[in-house]
DNA sequence: GTTCCGCATGAATCGATAG
DNA sequence: ACTATCGATTCATGCGGAA
């Protein structure tokens, strides 16, 4: 079920059922550069934490907080560019804290994007529930990042339905039993602004969930340093994508969010800058590959 | 026990066993005025809650996204005087959706206010749980506001003990139960069998909180809808001053700072601008000192 | 004195309609 | 075209009266 592309190191095929196929992409090099060669409104989702900002230069990329804005732009412009009109841009990011302040960087960036074309459409919280222990002084630990949304137009795609949560413990009470006012509410008030139609959770089960999403963070990564959760890229993957969609993510690192795509069956194209971690997806894509050969993955049901 | 100040009709003087004296002020006027006539380096927190901008200019103090700025760093640049150097600026905020998008007039007041001078120390999160309801094509329900901590120097002053949680489920199961009353004994009462609890929880396996705080709005009271509960404000006077220090409020509202940093024996200023909501302040507060006439409310102990 | 249950009410946002 | 108004949609909480 699965092939290798002929000819190219880079490329996974996989086939399913001999109806679909799902291709992932992986690159070596600079997102400036490789940006150039994807075709333009090509993605139907950018996932992606780019390296942070470090005042001293040597980790992953390491870029100053004061040249961040600047090294950026040239890199959100081909996503714009590579972006379909009805896709999203999910940008994971958290500004650090630098001489006691935090750094502006973050926020400098969006005015920047706008000014470039993109729409700031929301910011999700991501509550990291087991956030890194430590005591300052005169700070409390970082336990959220930002989750910016970007597009390019006020229209885009989003099934909210895929990633709706079970309705919180009120419902079982409240719902048991459904009172004639509760019923009728919808018409006796009129006017006053705040007309509700209890009887329709009467048959429901799940919710639409908010803007803040509460999930752990992941441990066991030691050998990248910007690693999140897989829920975190699935989650938006759900949100934002139907099978056989197009997800990329231009600072690959350790590739969960390429993993995660291919996973949900939607193809998808990474890049990468430094050789270790590129080669080290590659090696877990194989891996991966193997697994799904074996009929408990679940990939040959349906 | 308490006595109105002679010869002002805004000041509120609380006595305890003659050792301790609490004012709390009162001012109608814009906060603009009436911050010229606040001594400097005066105040040890400010907290607030600023009218939100609003696009009808119809509604309380109506500010257009586009004025904000503008409208509020006079403001800022007065509060920035009135704040002692060891001091911090508390301000609750967050941006409304102006045609699809975030406005993006709250993090250019960040960006303002740091040329103002001021540092731009942290951003807590206020994980509202129960948020406004909704659906929308476009966007889940907003569940966060920003709480922005400013500072005039590096070094402030921060009781980080003061708001330590005890660690383990069923803590805070047990904690999130808690009524105001039982809030309220906790700090008056320490012989009691409550404040022995959380004495022993003091002792054990407290750990410090981080930088999302998880709260629920106020709705069901009927007297004094606030737009925050008054955990809130709580929390933040625990967190950053001592009994006997000041507290300001600049945007008033409901006076619910004022009356918890009463309540907390820290001294305190409030401005409105709206009559109305002024009046009902001070009623609030000499039907407060009321209470405190009685043994029950526990602020003759000690 | 507890527990249960009804219910008003929130710093909301979109799209259509009207001026 | 551009702005103001209105109806429709939706969840979770704490209060207060009842059992």
């Amino acid at each position: 079920m699965y092939d290798k592309k002929q000819g190219n190191e880079n490329s996974w095929l996989l086939l399913i059922s001999g109806k679909m196929e799902i291709k992932t992409d992986l690159h070596l090099g600079d997102a400036k550069d490789i940006l150039l060669d994807i075709p333009s409104d090509y993605c139907d989702l950018i996932f992606t934490s780019p390296p942070y900002a470090d005042q001293r230069n040597k980790t992953y990329g390491g870029v100053h907080p004061d040249d961040y804005v600047d090294w950026f732009l040239p890199i959100s412009e081909q996503l714009l560019r590579v972006l379909k009109p009805s896709g999203t841009f999910v940008l994971n990011i958290k500004e650090k804290v630098v001489n006691g302040e935090r750094s502006t960087y973050v926020i400098e960036l969006i005015l920047e994007m706008k000014r470039q074309g993109w729409l700031w459409t929301e910011e999700f919280i991501w509550h990291k529930k087991n956030c890194y222990p430590g005591k300052w002084p005169n700070r409390f630990r970082d336990s959220w990042e930002r989750l910016l949304q970007f597009n390019k137009q006020k229209k885009f795609h989003m099934y909210q339905e895929e990633v709706m949560v079970p309705m919180g413990d009120w419902a079982k009470n409240r719902l048991k039993n459904l009172s004639e006012v509760d019923k009728k509410r919808d018409e006796s008030r009129v006017g006053s602004g705040f007309g509700k139609k209890i009887a329709n959770w009467k048959n429901r089960d799940n919710v639409y969930p908010t803007n803040v999403l509460h999930m752990a963070t992941e441990c066991g990564n030691k050998n990248h340093s910007a690693a999140f959760p897989e829920s975190l890229p699935e989650w938006f993957i759900k949100l934002f994508t139907q099978e056989n969609d197009v997800v990329l993510d231009p600072f690959m690192g350790s590739g969960t969010t390429n993993i995660v795509a291919q996973r949900m069956r939607r193809n998808s194209v990474g890049i990468e800058i430094i050789p270790e971690y590129y080669e080290a997806v590659k090696e877990k894509m194989d891996s991966v590959q193997l697994c799904l050969f074996e009929p408990e993955a679940g990939y040959e049901k349906t």
